[in-house]
DNA sequence: TTTTGAGTTCAGCAAATTATGAACCAACTT
DNA sequence: AAGTTGGTTCATAATTTGCTGAACTCAAAA
């Protein structure tokens, strides 16, 4: 599979920000140019292929995005190959698991707060508040995904 | 400083639950350092003692909590040490910014939309929903932090 | 003007993370 | 049964990251 020069900046790009966030780059790149291919099935020589990668980059790279279930494969009949796919029902529940790492944070602060000393009752209330806003904006926001998923 | 095997027990999980979002074990320790201590006010040279750091990590930890606004110092008049301290009060600018960087990715997502072939249009239009999504959650939440700040 | 104190910088090292590629396995073909 | 195909495993290599500690800067004090 040949890509434009557009389509491999958009890959990096892509990549870059999932870097950040911890991904493998090897990883960031399949999963990227699952986005930007002209097709919807890739196999695993094709993305070995494209991509440049060694069969055990390969292999390690597609299992890893199966396990976080960003993608999926599909097989024929009479075909022994796997066809690999995007999963792009799957951001709702993605978030959702985003951002209850979120909230693992806040059992932690309020952990914190009941192991403090009460000799800082300025720190101790503006640690509080900040609890209490975390609460808050993660109630918003499984409000706000229910109604998503709701819409219509 | 001396610390309560609670509070270093509790330093260790508020830096693993960090390092996995990226930030370097160094950082996580001192920044939870502020969150358990029994006193506001920290120096250089305590955070050093207390956390077993060198110099240049301490240097580093705390200049780094300093560009993300974690941490902040003040000084005192006819002593040139400075006293470090939690930001309390920048939580909700802080979740602001960290729904920023997902908004980023939104931004790649709508670029990789526009280059796509035209002759995937059911792929196409699932990644149109995950925008319309990953928009929609943002608003939702950028109103939730507005609905905090005018709270009461 | 020298000394001291507070913190910064950076070369070098140690540990952790990723990628490679060859050997391997299991299932299907011939 | 021998060969082929599609993919996995794993030892090892390469790369990246984070930390240390010594040399350094800069400002204030002596």
């Amino acid at each position: 599979m040949v890509l434009t020069e557009k389509q491999k900046e958009l890959i990096e790009q892509f990549g870059v920000l999932n870097e950040k966030y911890g991904l493998p780059p090897a990883e960031c790149r399949v999963w990227g140019l699952f986005l930007v291919a002209d097709k919807v099935e890739l196999t695993f020589d094709e993305i070995m292929e494209t991509l440049h990668l060694s069969k055990g980059g390969t292999s390690n790279a597609l299992n890893r995005l199966m396990m976080t279930h960003h993608i999926e494969y599909i097989t024929k009949l009479g075909d022994k190959k796997r066809y690999f796919r995007c999963k792009m029902n799957n951001w709702t529940q993605m978030t959702k698991e985003n951002f209850e790492k979120f909230d693992d944070l806040n059992v932690i602060l309020k952990e914190i707060l009941k192991a403090r000393t009460t000799k800082t009752p300025q720190f101790n209330n503006d640690l509080k508040e900040v609890t209490e806003f975390l609460d808050f904006v993660y109630k918003e926001l499984m409000i706000a995904i229910k109604k998503w998923e709701n819409r219509k």
